[in-house]
RNA sequence: GUGGUUGUAGCUCAGUUGGUUAGAGCGCCUGAUUGUGGUUCAGGAGGUCGUCGGUUCGAGACCGAUCUUCCACCCCA
């Protein structure tokens, strides 16, 4: 074959089978989200630059899909600055617009913007794809969905207890049982590091102690003391390393820990919040779990941070995430505005349920139908019987050509299709059609209303 | 962004130390079967070996670059 044609690395073609599967998850996330009091808003694809640029830290910024302007851009570039071959710089220079890295920015910016317009507690949801300049792995790409859920405007904690119950009815609805929600708070990893006295190392010493079941204790030690946490810091937070037993248990060591921080003691306080809510109202099939190493990246959460891993038989990172940002609008200029918000990731969620073979056999919206096209007046016959059906909602189609039988029944029998009409001339004059049934090859002669019946079971 | 890995027919893969015309299974098409698919039998199509360049009398095989795949970092859904 000649040039094949490709596409990007990190990007995927989906077939109609993949896209049905995709449609059930998305469908049942849309059906939670409505029925939790969430509407759908949606943002373009692309954002200005500065929307997006530094609030992702260094990491987030590399990673952002940059637009480059149109027309002889280069031209009004500075000659200095072009010679500098400085691309950070530059960038800025030739490109204003950017591919949104994920949703919830902007939506920040869509509060602010439609303030005036928007009645608070607003809650929203948004399915749409993002993009992000990474390195396709499994689970990872460059472009995928992502499906949020946020609530501004309010501070109650109810919300957070809200959230955990959504994440189970959506698993649960996805009949993907055995997920761990897992939930830390920024305020206790802000109180250790107070504590351990790296108050300005709190993303070194987060990012370090989100690694503590993948690198290991020594590692995570190690990694810390080079990112310049001092040692007598690091003998205080001890126990943390060992920590486990009961959402009660490691609060208690916590709570050691944590004496002399006042914002460390609130965290506390919000996590024995929303576990005894959840105790009280129990889950169908999630279990919630605090994990104190739970750190996630992005630097805009101040409270409660979630994440949801799938059952421990599949290997997969993290199927959702979320927390509180305190001030999220903030950025854009509208102070005291609290938000928390969850998403889901329906690409790995995908695969997952692929992996575990959960998807149930009915998603694919197949056609019931088909009608072998014998020439053009029997055609017209059976599209007079197609139409009655399509109007009951039966998806009924006719073979477009008057082809071999033969290719016709293939046809049928590749796409699956569960019945087959034949109607030759001597089915128009009894006013009968014979009925096939593909499965069990069974063939009989009926009328219309039979047909109906038997088609629409 | 760093390090590694992968690419041969539509799919899954063989292909010896570099040596005639690159193979198999499955799938696809045609016929046996002009009103009957799945099974069977017979026949057939389909590949500039990811791409570009180099070494060699000779490259699918060796070397380089590039793209792609997957993986480990980084980071993350």
């Amino acid at each position: 074959m000649a040039q094949k044609p490709s596409i990007p690395k990190g990007t995927r073609d989906f077939n109609p089978e993949q896209v049905a599967k995709r449609q059930y998850i998305f469908n049942t996330i849309q059906q939670v989200f409505e029925t939790f009091g969430f509407q759908p808003i949606e943002t373009p694809s692309f954002e200005n630059s500065e929307t997006l640029m530094g609030k992702y830290g260094d990491e987030g910024d590399r990673l952002i899909f940059k637009i480059l302007n149109s027309g002889d851009f280069l031209n009004k570039v500075d000659d200095a600055l072009y010679a500098e071959k400085d691309a950070a710089k530059l960038t800025s220079n030739i490109s204003e617009k950017a591919l949104r890295y994920d949703l919830t920015v902007p939506f920040a910016r869509y509060v602010v913007q439609h303030q005036n317009e928007i009645e608070f507690p607003f809650k929203r949801y948004q399915m749409q794809p993002v993009w992000r300049a990474d390195r396709p792995q499994k689970g990872r790409f460059r472009e995928f969905y992502q499906c949020d859920a946020d609530v501004v405007g309010s501070n109650s904690l109810w919300q957070e207890v809200e959230f955990v119950q959504l994440y189970d009815a959506v698993f649960t609805g996805l009949k993907l049982e055995g997920v761990t929600i897992k939930i830390n708070n920024r305020k206790i990893l802000s109180g250790i590091a107070e504590v351990i006295g790296a108050k300005d190392k709190l993303i070194d010493f987060t990012v370090a102690l989100d690694k503590l079941d993948k690198i290991g204790e020594e590692k995570v030690k190690e990694e810390m003391l080079s990112k310049g946490i001092p040692e007598e810091g690091i003998v205080k937070m001890q126990p943390l390393f060992s920590l486990s037993g009961t959402f009660e248990a490691q609060i208690a060591v916590l709570g050691d820990i944590l004496s002399t921080s006042k914002e460390g003691k609130k965290g506390i306080e919000e996590l024995e919040f929303i576990n005894s809510a959840i105790v009280e109202l129990g889950l169908k099939t999630a279990t919630l779990q605090l994990d104190v190493t739970l750190a996630r990246g992005l630097n805009y959460y101040t409270g409660a941070i979630f994440e949801v891993a799938a059952p421990k038989t599949v290997q997969m990172g993290s199927i959702g995430g979320g927390g509180r940002y305190d001030d999220l609008t903030g950025i854009f200029g509208l102070k005291d505005v609290s938000g928390v918000g969850i998403s889901f990731g329906l690409d790995r969620i995908y695969l997952v349920l692929e992996e575990l073979q959960l998807f149930p056999v009915t998603v694919n919206k197949n056609v019931e139908v088909l009608f072998i096209n014998f020439g053009n007046t029997e055609a017209l016959g059976c599209l007079q019987a197609i139409k009655k059906l399509r109007a009951v909602g039966v998806n009924a189609e006719l073979y477009p050509d008057a082809a071999k039988m033969k290719k016709q029944m293939n046809y049928a029998n590749k796409r699956t299709i569960p019945f087959v009409v034949l109607v030759g001339e001597e089915e128009i004059q009894s006013e009968m059609f014979t009925l096939k049934n593909m499965t069990s090859g069974e063939q009989t002669k009926v009328t219309f209303q039979e047909l109906l019946k038997t088609v629409k079971q």
